[in-house]
RNA sequence: GGCGGCUUGGCGGAAUGGUAGACGCGCUCGACUCAAAAUCGAGUUCCAAAAGAGUGUGGGUUCGAGUCCCACAGCCGCUACCA
């Protein structure tokens, strides 16, 4: 390929300007106390999602955000602002580790290495990092605080009365044992069934099985000891405090879900007791662990189990009831014959072969064990199910209803046990219909609901004759396909005792009372969020900085931090859940007979709290100073309300850290903020998610597609301010868009113009710039024009309306014979936080002195925007009939005398009526007549 | 299935309820050149043009709707038996 002829030579002063910046600490930003500190400005904290280093490098959508941020960052700097703009690796993670065991490289070499590549990528796009703040996760002065962090985690539980978390050294104070205290921490051991893939020799989060199973690891359930964070504590506050920030309402949302509150009730169901014989006992003995022995008679009493509903109002329909096939009160329950009570209601309705043999019942607990949740998932048209033989009792009513276990129902969620009704939950309905359980309903929609009105007859049918109601429904299970069963919204109450005639809601309060009154239940909210699962087995991580003494932890003390992890030969998971640190023995036995913690934290440990870091990133005694913490906590501004909530201004990046990374970071602010630590109830104030730079082809990047833009390759063929500029032109930052090469062509011709009105082929000042006063009134309204509309386009993040506007206003100095230099030099301050290298160049070219990074914004007269004559757009019955030059303050008489002299007006008007005229001074006029 | 987002020329995209298509790409023509590239200038929603039509579809509100309301379709993303 032939040496291409660049339109300016970005190649040379791109390098040379970066040199610049970097030697002269253009863009570093002192704390409180520190030399250079102003204390009249105020504060601007802009953040990025810190990358993780992977061996691949930057792809084209890092430089999308990280332009973003930067224009915003240069733009406040010119305003007068204190700006915390950093950048660091977020560079722990199994990516590394599994590269180590394949090289046989320490991950920290590759890491280094990694992080090298993409700081030289960093740089070579000329962002304004203030490179002194830089920090990596796996710097041991970090691993220190993370585990100084963790450290305040466990030590504190959460008290129910102040809804906050506080020190267990309170408990102590009180009396409180040592387990009792272990019960209560905010992170905990807790045996939970896990997904452990034994060629990674780690347990994997739910969100990271998919990624690893795609690359051909096998991963599989089972119970194992962990650490765990109760972030379950904090769903209400996680909830509440959404309100507060100025992020995209998709994501609010998104948390929301994923938090997952319900407000519903929890009903207790107790059991018949079943008397067994001899016989039975032993066989029954041989498949379960049994809780107790039956007594004397051969009755086994057996706990009342809850449930929790969203629709206690539909008690009165709950025919059956459903146990996960992990529910440890299976163990409990036992096929029988016939209950010697069985009530009337049930005789002749179930067949003895429905109910299921012990083995059956194992043998479907075991299927269902050896599923994932994504098979159960995948399989979930299909309903199974096994009767357990055993009854409970509707509480309501007395019934006796039978028990079943099915997969639909989960363990992880509420308590593992449902009261089904089949006639107003679809799921239900599904699993009694193919089951042939009774259908029951209780709920009649709002009038108008043709099934219902069937059902209803003369509207009192349905609530004094309930058999009636069942046969008629027998004939008709084409109802269900109408979609008109089950019946899942709110309605009128009906079957259904003392609720009779009630709306779903008081339906659902009256309920609850009448639950609480009996001491058959309580209302609850129940959150489909889980504690925090926080351990991994893996090598490239934070260890936990606890021991073991006696089977309890204990916490090391601060003065041992940081506690790194010792050098391994070998990283290779040895297939069992044994942590890859208990291979290192003289690490983890301690002279005292205590043992280390073996497990390692995750990857998200060392997010949770990085743009604290970057407040004070070199301070050994604590985390982040109190000067810096309420420096860079000050006067962050609010669009919905005037307190002020989050830390950081803004903070932008993708959307795949939506729940996990923005959720668990969330957490851990909560707890310092509880602790006292932080002053900001939230991390974030306000957050925008850059949308996905798609491949030329549409699709999304990818190796496989071939499709992958390498910016590095783009750089050197047109240079980083085009790349960064194009990138902001592409479309709005939160869209989805396609790269285009020949969009970035554009832009760069964009710039090329750019050097040509200043500088000439052979590299002077171009003689079309004249130091003298703009004479030419249009060309100064444009720039003034475009100094107004591009400050507004930053704020307001639409970074390609703001390039357009330049590229009008560039247009406009073409067009223009000279170029006066004021003029020029306040568009170079415009552009410069898009296209930083250029602008200086040129600037310096011109004979401008100093830094243009380091000028002021432009400023421009209000009186120069002033137009005083417009083109009206005349309408005749809202359709545009012509355009009249006229004064822009002209009065509607005047404005309506020349619309009617217009020919083309007059023509659409001819013969008619005028009915009405509407006016808008400088825009339009429009005449209805009929 | 649920939730969210999107739908405007050949393409990326602009439009406080007020001229639809700014700006850029592409294309066409012209200038410069021996020639090409680059550059500069003119043009470019559709229809040969006048008239007219036109922002996924169908309704509505309004003097006026890409924009607001209702219904529907298509595409993308996330989530998934959450009781």
């Amino acid at each position: 390929m032939s040496e291409t002829r660049k339109p300016f030579p970005f190649d040379e002063f791109e390098p040379k300007w970066q040199a610049r910046w970097d030697s002269e600490k253009t863009f570093r930003t002192p704390n409180p106390g520190e030399e250079g500190f102003d204390a009249s400005k105020p504060k601007y904290y802009v953040l990025d999602m810190f990358p993780y280093p992977s061996g691949a490098g930057l792809h084209v959508g890092h430089p999308e955000g990280y332009t973003a941020t930067d224009i915003i960052g240069r733009y406040k700097r010119m305003k007068g602002f204190n700006v915390l703009h950093p950048m660091g690796y977020d560079s722990f993670g199994l990516p590394a580790e599994q590269y180590a065991i394949k090289t046989g490289q320490h991950p920290a070499i590759t890491t280094a290495a990694n992080i090298e590549t993409f700081r030289r990528q960093l740089k070579s796009l000329g962002f304004g990092y203030d490179w002194d703040r830089e920090i990596a996760t796996t710097d041991p002065e970090y691993v220190r605080w993370t585990q100084w962090i963790f450290l305040e985690i466990y030590n504190s539980y959460f008290c129910e009365e102040t809804n906050t978390a506080r020190p267990v050294s309170e408990l102590e104070a009180k009396g409180w044992s040592r387990d009792e205290i272990d019960n209560v921490r905010l992170a905990f051991v807790a045996d939970t069934p896990v997904w452990w893939s034994p060629d990674l020799g780690t347990v994997l989060a739910n969100e990271e099985v998919e990624e690893w199973k795609s690359k051909g690891h096998t991963v599989e359930r089972r119970p194992l000891r962990q650490w765990m964070l109760r972030i379950t504590k904090y769903a209400q506050r996680l909830i509440d405090e959404l309100d507060t920030l100025d992020w995209p309402e998709g994501i609010k949302l998104l948390q929301k879900n994923w938090i997952g509150r319900s407000e519903g009730a929890e009903v207790a169901f107790s059991f018949l007791p079943n008397k067994m014989v001899a016989a039975e006992i032993s066989e029954w003995k041989l498949v379960n662990e049994p809780p107790g022995e039956p007594d004397k008679f051969g009755e086994l009493h057996i706990d009342p189990v809850k449930v929790f509903t969203t629709r206690p109002d539909t008690l009165y329909g709950a025919t059956y009831m459903v146990l996960a096939p992990e529910h440890p009160m299976v163990g409990f329950l036992h096929p029988n014959v016939w209950p010697d009570n069985t009530p009337e209601l049930w005789k002749g309705e179930l067949e003895p072969a429905r109910v299921s043999p012990y083995s059956a019942i194992n043998a479907y607990r075991q299927a269902c064990a050896a599923k994932s949740d994504l098979e159960r998932g995948d399989l979930n048209k299909d309903k199974s199910g096994v009767f357990t033989g055993a009854f409970a009792v509707n509480p309501v009513n007395g019934e006796k209803i039978p028990v079943w276990i099915a997969d639909y129902v989960m363990m992880g969620y509420g308590t593992g046990a449902i009261m089904a009704v089949p006639a107003h939950d679809e799921r239900d309905y599904e699993f009694a219909h193919k089951y042939q359980i009774k259908i029951k309903p209780v709920v009649a929609p709002e009038a108008g609901d043709t099934f219902m009105l069937e059902l209803l007859g003369d509207s009192q049918e349905l609530c004094r004759d309930r058999d009636a109601l069942l046969k008629r429904y027998a004939t008709k299970p084409e109802l269900y396909h109408d979609g008109l069963l089950p019946f899942h919204g709110e309605g009128i109450a009906v079957n259904s005792g003392f609720l009779d005639g009630l709306p779903t809601k008081e339906a659902k309060s009256k309920m609850i009372g009448w639950l609480v009154e009996n001491e058959k239940g309580d209302r609850k909210i129940q959150f489909k969020l889980r504690d925090w699962l926080f351990s991994r087995q893996r090598y490239w991580g934070e260890p936990f900085p606890i021991v073991w003494k006696d089977g309890k932890h204990q916490a090391i003390s601060d003065s041992e931090l940081p506690l790194l992890a010792p050098p391994l030969e070998d990283y290779k998971p040895s297939g069992s859940p044994e942590p890859i640190l208990t291979k290192a023995t003289d690490w983890v036995q301690l002279p005292d007979g205590s043992i280390r913690e073996t497990n390692t934290m995750p990857q998200w440990a060392g997010s949770c709290w990085y743009y604290l870091r970057y407040c004070d990133p070199s301070n050994s005694d604590r985390f982040i100073s109190k000067e810096a913490e309420a420096y860079w906590s000050s006067n962050t501004q609010s669009s919905i309300n005037n307190t002020q909530c989050g830390m950081v201004d803004l903070y932008v990046g993708g959307t795949e850290h939506a729940v996990l990374h923005l959720l668990y970071a969330r957490f851990w602010h909560k707890v310092l903020f509880d602790l006292g630590h932080v002053r900001t109830p939230e991390p974030f104030q306000k957050l925008v998610n850059q949308g996905l730079i798609m491949g030329e082809d549409g699709q999304k990047m990818s190796k496989s597609r071939g499709n992958v833009v390498n910016p590095d390759d783009v750089v050197s063929a047109y240079g980083a301010d085009s790349l960064r500029l194009y990138e902001m032109f592409m479309g709005p930052l939160e869209q989805v868009k396609p790269w285009q090469m020949k969009g970035v062509e554009g832009v760069s011709r964009f710039l090329a113009r750019v050097w040509r009105l200043a500088v000439t082929e052979e590299g002077g000042v171009s003689p079309k710039i004249q130091d003298a006063p703009c004479s030419d009134k249009e060309l100064l309204r444009v720039v003034s024009e475009t100094i107004k509309k591009v400050g507004e386009d930053i704020e307001k993040l639409s970074f390609n309306t703001a390039i357009s506007q330049m590229m009008i206003c560039t247009n406009a100095f073409t067009q223009a014979d000279t170029v006066p230099l004021a003029e020029f030099v306040h568009f170079l301050k415009v552009l410069n936080p898009f296209a930083p290298h250029i602008t200086e160049e040129i600037h310096s070219r011109i004979g401008g002195e100093g830094l243009l990074s380091e000028t002021e914004w432009p400023t421009y007269d209000e009186s120069a925007l002033i137009r005083t004559e417009c083109e009206l757009v005349v309408q005749v019955n809202g359709k545009l009939r012509d355009r009249i030059w006229m004064a822009m303050d002209a009065p509607e008489e005047t404005a309506k005398e020349l619309a009617l002299a217009s020919p083309k007006v007059q023509e659409h008007i001819d013969g008619k009526t005028m009915r009405k005229i509407i006016y808008v001074p400088g825009k339009i006029l429009n005449l209805v007549a009929n």
